[in-house]
DNA sequence: CCATTTTGCGCAACCGGTTACGCAAAATCA
DNA sequence: TGATTTTGCGTAACCGGTTGCGCAAAATGG
């Protein structure tokens, strides 16, 4: 076989039009049992794969979602990147992955090619809101009428689809729980990205405000900026921060870490200093990656619902495909809420530890 | 605007032919300097996007891989994917996403819809062999031309170009390592898979041949089954398979466990049982995942060359696209070798420790 | 100044599947 | 039996970009 047989290969061996094959082949009425049974067997025999990129072209539809993240390897980010997937495999697309590797020239080029693969939709967890145009590319798809979905980042304007977990909110709670257990002096170790992005920004804001509601002051916070995203992604942690910290004579007596991997470094520098965990230091985390149920004290953190953020991203999305015609809805804003993980490193050990 | 503009509406804007719009776009020779200008100002004007669509369907070359790996939430996999997206990227391919789901029914389905997508080539990491036809799905897209990668897993036939890891002197390699630390009475915890693929059953087979070597008897060598995989890629640990094989009086002095999350809920089970690692116990693991640095002590793995191995993978890929036309190579088996991670978690600690 | 080459551009066909339309033969109906 | 509908199939155009070819006008050369 010298190249894949098309529609019309099938038309010449059987001497009839490819018209006619096309219509045996998707079972509609206008041809002769007979013959409609001639081209499925001949098909078979060759093995006819029609041609995705052909039908695309002709009836303008691609059958095709981007997916854009700033690093695959993020096990949060793979966990959207499955739930989406499975939807769009259910609905018969396909699914181009794009790792921004948390560059944004890098997601703005890979948005210019979505374009012109002339995708049907894109789901984008945005790397980085630094520049006041942060969101050009974004807009661009919109105005090309391709609907995008943004998941983890809020955008004020609204202009989008939107999917977001509850940081604000989730914070605020670990930071009450922390509180409630009696901690006063409370360190909140940094997210990487936290004067960046909305997700590190709301986990600040809700330690800030719980604190403050509960009347503790300034002083009583400590935020050391113990760690960064270095190149290929890398968590650069600066433990000398949190060892200056744990140091003074008021040392905290908990640490809240934006998120696990961060909590699970700072564990290790503690044990380090000779504090024990829960005794000395409370600790928490964000995220509840999957190592965090083997720390020692097992860690207490927070759950996002990942599984449904991604359902709902991509079902919001295909609502958005297929209304494309119809007048648009409002957009949704879906702000999901997330769930504390109580296990053992905050003292005051729940049964049963839950998962 | 109401459809994305083509480089006809161009034509017709300028009143010229879409010929000539393609010559001036394309900076071939053939339009005049003043035409190509007006042609440049007004797509920009418009900011036309080609529709690589199009452009696939005339000069049938899609610029897309596929890329079917079993579970995308695995870190060796992800990283694995990184890479091969990177690749793709630079060469101005891209890359659709599947994620068999541990179902080889869905493996091969997307076989045939990547084959209808015509993309250019596919790297896999199969998911199972258990069937005699497990790869009947693959022998496919080769015959239609198809270029396709095995990732992590061996064909004896070996039809395919494939890399992988040296798992089974890996295994070898560690055994060894215990062995010269002294010990005799060694556990291979089984990876999930180990009845089913060439990854868990090389892991087996270096261990039962260090073993043997060593004059070790199959009394010394204990084989508890203590994990499977069960649905949404769970890993289901069974720990008193594990405290069954402690428990006895001639109990193993090291437990050499098939990936590194079962090393490290084994770790978890000895304690337990109030046995000290590496005191007691001397425990390694398989895989290097992000957390084996953290446990406590750190636990001693194995590093796969996943980097390397994405990359050349892609690489070898682009290769047999490229090469398509010119008379085929033969092709390319490369077996990289793993690196052992020596950390705490058999005693005698080496410094400095490595990540 | 004429012959030859080069330049600038358009026509039409093609990639592979889709679809509106037309038309003769067959089937159905009155 | 004649009128009407239905069936079976083909023609041609289209989706958007690409490409071989042709041709007149301009540029170049002798």
């Amino acid at each position: 076989m010298d190249h894949t047989p098309t529609i019309h290969d099938l038309a010449a061996d059987l001497k009839i039009s490819a018209t006619t094959v096309w219509r045996a082949l998707h079972d509609r009425p206008r041809v002769s049992a007979k013959t409609r049974a001639r081209v499925l067997d001949r098909a078979k025999a060759i093995d006819y794969v029609p041609s995705l990129v052909a039908q695309n072209l002709s009836h303008g539809r691609t059958r095709t979602l981007g997916i854009i993240v700033p690093a695959i390897g993020h096990p949060v980010f793979s966990a959207l990147i499955e739930e989406i997937e499975a939807v769009a495999f259910r609905r018969d697309y396909n699914v181009i992955l794009c790792d921004a590797r948390l560059d944004i020239a890098r997601e703005i080029e890979y948005a210019r090619r979505l374009l012109q693969r002339r995708v049907e939709g894109v789901i984008v967890v945005p790397f980085s809101k630094r520049s006041r145009q942060w969101d050009a590319h974004l807009v661009e798809l919109q105005k090309r009428n391709v609907p995008v979905i943004l998941l983890e980042h809020e955008l004020p304007g609204n202009r989008f689809g939107q999917v977001v977990a509850d940081n604000f909110d989730a914070s605020f709670q670990m930071t009450r729980h922390l509180i409630d257990l009696g901690h006063r002096r409370i360190a909140f170790a940094f997210h990487p990205f936290h004067e960046r992005d909305l997700v590190g920004r709301d986990r600040v804001a809700g330690f800030t405000k719980a604190m403050a509601e509960a009347g503790l002051t300034k002083q009583a916070s400590f935020l050391p900026d113990a760690c960064e995203f270095g190149a290929r992604q890398a968590l650069h942690y600066h433990p000398d921060k949190i060892a200056a910290c744990f140091s003074r004579a008021d040392r905290p007596t908990a640490v809240f870490a934006g998120m696990d991997m961060l909590a699970i470094r700072i564990m290790e520098t503690l044990r380090e200093l000779k504090l024990e965990i829960p005794r000395d230091v409370a600790v928490t985390g964000f995220d509840n990656v999957e190592f965090s149920q083997f720390t020692q004290p097992p860690l207490t953190t927070v759950q996002q619902p990942t599984e449904e953020m991604g359902r709902l991203a991509a079902e919001i999305l295909f609502e958005g495909i297929e209304g494309k015609t119809r007048p648009r809805k409002k957009i949704l804003c879906q702000r999901l809420p997330c769930r504390l993980v109580i296990r053992q490193s905050c003292g005051a050990p729940v049964s049963p530890p839950s998962l």
